[in-house]
DNA sequence: CTATCAGATTGATCTGCGTCAAATACCCGA
DNA sequence: TCGGGTATTTGACGCAGATCAATCTGATAG
């Protein structure tokens, strides 16, 4: 669902142009069939909320296209981001109607929905659905552990580093361009978004930036395109332990 | 499995005092039956280590009596604590066979614990305890996101409060007297576990303590023992939205 | 080409929390 | 009861990051 190292096992339906990560790839074309039956599609303007927290939400589904995220807020206004969602990830809760959370299209946003009864039903007739539901919720519990340490103990220029290179390797598993020392990609966010993910005010968030830059930890071409000449020296900079990246 | 609102479906197993939370009352007979064939106790002393980051953990457990918790660290030392093991939380991964955490007594704990292997297989048999074990991990899920707020956007003050009620709410819902504005309990955590809970230092963990205390939020009997006049009073330093919590 | 506006940068200043250090309370065994 | 070690409190001080404010950049529409 977010920040996966790995894209898991998956499968493509009918005309989508992406790989729903929700299904178990083994048995593609029973779910298949059903899952033609109960889909249909929405799409979501920049900016627009997808989904209130404490709203029904009465389906659940997969990023086609876009950013969309899951923030929390505060009486006050204090935001936190508490999910990014990429293409192929997924959302929704089977077994609950609601979610403590909004969803928010951060760019135009493509989903593919499945009204959540008829899905929930399939998963009582497919157990391995349950299963492999169970292993990406697992595998997103561990990747908002992982979070919690960037957002209780890493210093600013930590939580920046530390941003760059799970873009960087998400960016890296879409493009196949693994094991390389130089990588480019764009970033998916404003600098708003970023301080929302880190815990941080986007003032911050420019100035690291600027120093990561000054220091030749990254190279910039316009405010989004970034260009890291070395993945190790940016991984090292993000304070995790060393050996814990897609790099030898 | 840890910081859940309410206590969800259970069963009580053989001579276990406890209920387990991981699986389905529905059909407690069946399951009975099976679980008794796989599971066995283990203790662990105060301050021992349950299961070590990148060790392998070939089982599945609840946790009887005591609690653990649930730690990630830097290279440098720098420890957040990402998961808080109460009685009757589960614990383990099934399907993967590591944790990327550290799991750690901070008082004398019993586990009873179920070999993993054959409790994937029971999984694999009855499919209800796959959906079971989905819905308490979403439910986690949700308690981590909670958890993210809490660590990114609140200050020493909010923070301390909210771990306050967090606890004060846990023991209601064991010892039902939820909806009382008073409440009463003991903190299980020294003031360094709460600190590694709420991304702070010991020492303003104990400076804030001793605010809330002069300002009348709550009262101290000994350094664990906690009376809080007005449950309202501080879940409103909390933060949080006021109606999000047990009391009308 | 210029006006406009959102996003981003940069500067100056302030402050909440961390750091370092010392004092105090508490627990348990001898 | 005393001693020693651990948990906790309290104080003084400094700094990372927040806040407030001004400027700059770049994309888009007219």
């Amino acid at each position: 669902m977010t920040l996966h190292e790995v894209p898991p096992l998956s499968l493509r339906c009918g005309d989508c142009p992406i790989r729903h990560r929700a299904v178990c790839a083994r048995c593609e074309s029973d779910e298949l069939q059903e899952l033609e039956g109960i889909k249909y599609y929405r799409s979501f303007e920049a900016g627009q909320t997808i989904v209130w927290a404490e709203d029904q939400m009465d389906f659940v589904a997969s990023v086609v296209s876009g950013i969309a995220t899951l923030t929390q807020t505060l009486e006050d206004g204090r935001t936190q981001m508490v999910g990014l969602l990429l293409p192929s990830d997924f959302v929704g809760r089977p077994g609950l109607s609601s979610a403590p959370y909004n969803v928010t299209a951060t760019t135009d946003v493509l989903m593919c929905c499945f009204r959540k009864t008829p899905f929930e039903e399939m998963m009582l007739r497919t157990p391995h659905i349950a299963q492999r539901l169970l292993q990406m919720t697992l595998d997103e519990l561990d990747a908002a552990r992982e979070w919690m340490l960037l957002l209780g103990r890493k210093t600013a220029r930590e939580k920046i580093a530390s941003l760059l290179s799970i873009v960087a390797r998400r960016n890296a598993s879409i493009r196949l361009e693994v094991a390389e020392e130089r990588m480019v990609f764009d970033l998916p966010l404003t600098r708003e978004a970023m301080a929302d993910y880190l815990g941080l005010t986007l003032e911050t968030v420019s100035r690291q930036i600027s120093a990561l830059k000054r220091d030749g930890v990254i190279e910039l071409q316009g405010k989004r395109h970034v260009t890291v000449p070395d993945m190790h020296r940016l991984m090292s900079e993000a304070g995790d332990d060393s050996d814990g990246g897609i790099l030898g």
